[in-house]
DNA sequence: TTAAATACTTGAATTTGTCAACGATCGCGA
DNA sequence: TCGCGATCGTTGACAAATTCAAGTATTTAA
């Protein structure tokens, strides 16, 4: 991972020495870069977070929609989540494998797959929403519930428009 | 990229009819989530923005640095954004190739070499920055510019610290 | 009924990240 | 001063992730 890149290394947000001195670089100042580097930080904790349950993030991310009342279709993943259709493949291979999210025909359109998570993989997604919480918690925890409503807020706005 | 990777794929936060449909399930609501979604979005833009000059957002980043008065070492940058020391010289390597920067051993140490940017490269940085500066601006569009800062200031708590 | 388009899958090619080992140098303590 | 361990940058091998082109099945539209 890397504030620039979108591995996951490093003990996550620890303020070395370097850190601290190159912080004061004009780049630490702009939103963009700021972006890359709490996502790096997130993903990491998020990633440890869910070691012990086996899951990785996008593992969780994709779960997570399966579990949602909307059903979504392979194609619609992809869009959203902005991966390659063959890297959902790969990772709805890895959570049906494990009897988490299945993988329906549609009924409207065959071509079409839809997920659903399954009793287990709603279970486990429970754990793992517990998980992430809680590293999210660590992330956040200088922000106060007002700030991070705020943070929320603004993001979104930039996420989706 | 995904969202939930590196990469940088996709048209940008084009909203898609699969887009907005998700957008309503629980994930999306999540701060880490929206995180890595607008820095996705963020460095494709930028990366698109920098491609007429050649760079990538990584070589942008250290030659950004190494223009700085912070003549900062490769382990500190190593540090810093989080990367393999290996991956800084490949970096560093492109940028010195094109006269943009100069490796500069450290008059105290001299393991260390310190970065400068070169006249050339810093005339770059300043192009460089100006198409970073607009993509930005593509990407915060529905920002004001108190909530910018606002956003500025909440990611660097979460950031640094 | 056919032709073009879409959904998912596969596998190969490329890029990217990870890691161990090396030479050079430094710093510390005997 | 000598020598040992640690650090910095580099290299190259390995693993993982991303990108892309092609293939099958199915739908839509002509």
């Amino acid at each position: 991972m890397g504030t620039i890149t979108s591995n996951a290394r490093g003990s996550a947000a620890e303020s070395s020495e370097a850190t601290r001195r190159l912080s004061s670089a004009p780049i630490a100042d702009e939103i963009e870069f700021l972006l890359a580097r709490a996502r790096t930080i997130g993903i990491i904790r998020a990633n440890q977070a869910l070691e012990p349950l086996g899951l990785k993030v996008r593992h969780y991310v994709v779960l997570s929609l399966a579990a949602s009342d909307l059903t979504p279709s392979q194609r619609e993943l992809a869009e959203f989540l902005q991966l390659d259709p063959s890297q959902l493949v790969s990772t709805i291979d890895a959570l049906e494998a494990r009897g988490w999210v299945e993988r329906k025909p549609s009924s409207e359109d065959r071509r079409v797959n839809v997920l659903n998570a399954t009793p287990a993989g709603q279970q486990v997604l429970t754990q793992a929403q517990e998980a992430i919480v809680e590293a999210e918690d660590d992330s956040l925890c200088d922000l106060s519930v007002d700030e991070r409503e705020q943070l929320r807020g603004l993001l979104k706005r930039i996420s989706f428009r």
